[in-house]
DNA sequence: CTGAAAGCGCTTACAG
DNA sequence: CTGAAAGCGCTTACAG
């Protein structure tokens, strides 16, 4: 059988010991590259490879070693261009130290979590990062540490356990967005969100399973009612994909009185927020103006462009697997929860905020 | 050590049987879900497995079965949302399937996809799925049926070997794109990629190594050539981001005489195009059309909205993880090349072509 | 420096 | 139905 055919079976470190002429050992001194082997053997061992085109089987390496260098990653959808990104931040770490890495998407449904998070264990990933759907439920993360290995969240933080975690700071960039809009004279602010709760309608003390989610509306009402604005909740509308962004943002500015101003929780949101602004003939920013969370290329790019708020989504991802490395390297490592900065980008879809005139008009 | 402390080894099939009072072999038998057990006994296994929370280690199934219910994946970059969104096709179909995933980008270099092929081999995955960065350079790609291990190619085809391949109609789409701009009295039609290439400028008989723009620009010059467009080629620029996409496209609508369409290959290159033109003061489409590949959801946002050709990249993707799947299970694969058609979606971004007015004006 | 043996955690014949 | 043994392809002590 020429090299050149496919082989019935993959050279193995016996295989290449026998035509060695050495011991299994010794063969997979050289092969493994550990342990002293004498010059002579190793180049005898190292052609018998060569000739037999052996290639290591990373599988039975792990059974030995206990450490399979891979990374499970578990996050809501990769199409989302947000964990896209991110997956790209943890993918280049981690190959640049050697690990590779398994992707499961949960659909932000914490039993799909679970279930992706005991198929990574299964497979012996050496550390976990993991986008919690829920920061209320997150019990099956405990089986992470459990299992001695490292986990880390991302972008999201989970409740009780402290955990490792590399977030963004949504708080303050909430704050920042609405000071921009109260700034412009705005004051009837709404906060518009797809993520899934029992009521559409917010009310104080409502528990936001989602850490991120839950930190914004903390931001926008804390900003809202350190300007005087009475009962500012009135205009946070969560949930916004059970009855469709479109008609959330219609209700909105045709509230009595209507809303001056929209964030939008994400681009996509976002996007339908401003065809549907258009479709209703309202100019933006001089009827309504609008700040979105996350700044993919075509914010910058419609007319207006959109003031976002952007965040370090690549390094969040790049951090998220540094810090599961160095977890695995047992480095000490400076502080648990490493939060990130945003960046308010001033564009062109807040304007000053127009005069109300009653029912009739605006 | 109560089972809510950190264990300091994970339960085995060993531990089970011990606890079980069964042989490794009987408890194997029920934690595997392989082979005959009595009911009593099978009952006495599981309570020693709950009792001991014991997970199985798929790389020691692995090891014996030699099948590791993975599947690997190469693609250019998964922040690009083309390959993310193939991407979920493939996890879709495969985590339906019982399978995990490893991905690896490759940044279109081939290098970089060799090695990741080789490490994906290593790992023992099960098939490979891969869009190769060259039709040219595909030796690397023979070791994995080498391996004995389903090989499928990802949105491009290789030269040579006859493997597995989902692919879009990419020459019809460009014939398509080309005739409605045609049909639309353009004959100065400008085709803008980004793939790499010697020469910016583009000569019959040129070596495109990557089958989708090669494909493509094959549909223009072939609508342009049948249409009795002289020299057609004079309008395609390739590597363009080497000079970037801003200047290439003010060279082209500045030219004597100018192209008054332009056609990009991806999303990206369309986005730079379209604010380009606006910064030169060109209206679209009233003086410069333009047509763009791939079909995000931002294109139907601007204004105008952008025409553009639509591929069913999803499905792609599904389609590939399918047909791998169908060759580990040796079902008979109807053919070895799948070729999903595409759609040109008509929105705004075409008009009538301008009439040439000399060097002067347009 | 080199080798024989045991072991990683499972599965797979082979007996009984 | 159940068990003892061998084996998957490596690594890891332990001798020599």
């Amino acid at each position: 059988m020429s090299p050149q055919h496919p082989a019935r079976r993959a050279a193995t470190v016996a295989d290449i010991a026998r035509v060695a002429n050495v011991s299994k050992a010794t063969a997979a001194r050289v092969l493994g590259e550990y342990g002293q082997v004498s010059e002579a053997v190793r180049d005898r061992v190292l052609a018998a490879a060569e000739q037999l085109a052996y290639r290591p089987n990373a599988l039975a390496k792990s059974m030995n070693t206990g450490r399979s260098n891979t990374i499970g990653v578990v996050v809501g959808d990769i199409e989302n261009p947000f964990f896209a990104v991110a997956m790209r931040g943890i993918s280049d770490v981690a190959s640049a130290a050697g690990y590779s890495v398994i992707l499961i998407n949960s659909d932000e449904m914490v039993d799909a979590e679970e279930a992706a998070v005991e198929v990574l264990l299964d497979n012996q990933v050496d550390a976990l990062i993991v986008a919690p759907a829920s920061s209320a439920r997150v019990e099956h993360l405990a089986s992470v540490t459990r299992a001695g290995r490292p986990l880390v969240l991302l972008d999201r933080r989970a409740n009780g356990e402290s955990y490792d975690s590399v977030t963004v700071d949504n708080r303050s960039a909430a704050v920042a967005a609405t000071e921009e809009l109260l700034r412009n004279g705005h004051r009837r602010i709404a906060f518009i969100t797809t993520h899934e709760h029992p009521d559409p309608a917010y009310t104080r003390g409502d528990t936001i399973t989602m850490s991120t989610i839950a930190d914004r509306i903390d931001g926008v009402l804390q900003a809202l009612d350190a300007a005087g604005v009475e009962a500012p909740e009135r205009y946070i509308r969560l949930d916004a994909r059970r009855r469709g962004v479109d008609t959330v943002t219609r209700e909105l500015v045709h509230d009595d009185p209507p809303a001056t101003a929209i964030i939008a929780s994400d681009s996509l949101i976002a996007m339908t927020v401003f065809t549907t602004l258009r479709s209703e003939g309202l100019r933006l920013p001089d009827d309504v103006s609008l700040i979105a969370f996350d700044n993919p290329d075509w914010t910058a790019v419609t007319a207006p462009p959109l003031t976002v708020v952007e965040q370090p989504i690549y390094d969040l991802g790049a951090a998220a697997a540094r810090r599961a490395l160095q977890r695995l390297s047992r480095q000490p490592v400076a502080e648990a929860a490493q939060v990130f900065g945003v960046r308010l980008v001033n564009r062109g879809s807040v304007g000053e905020a127009p005069a109300y005139v009653g029912e009739t008009g605006r």
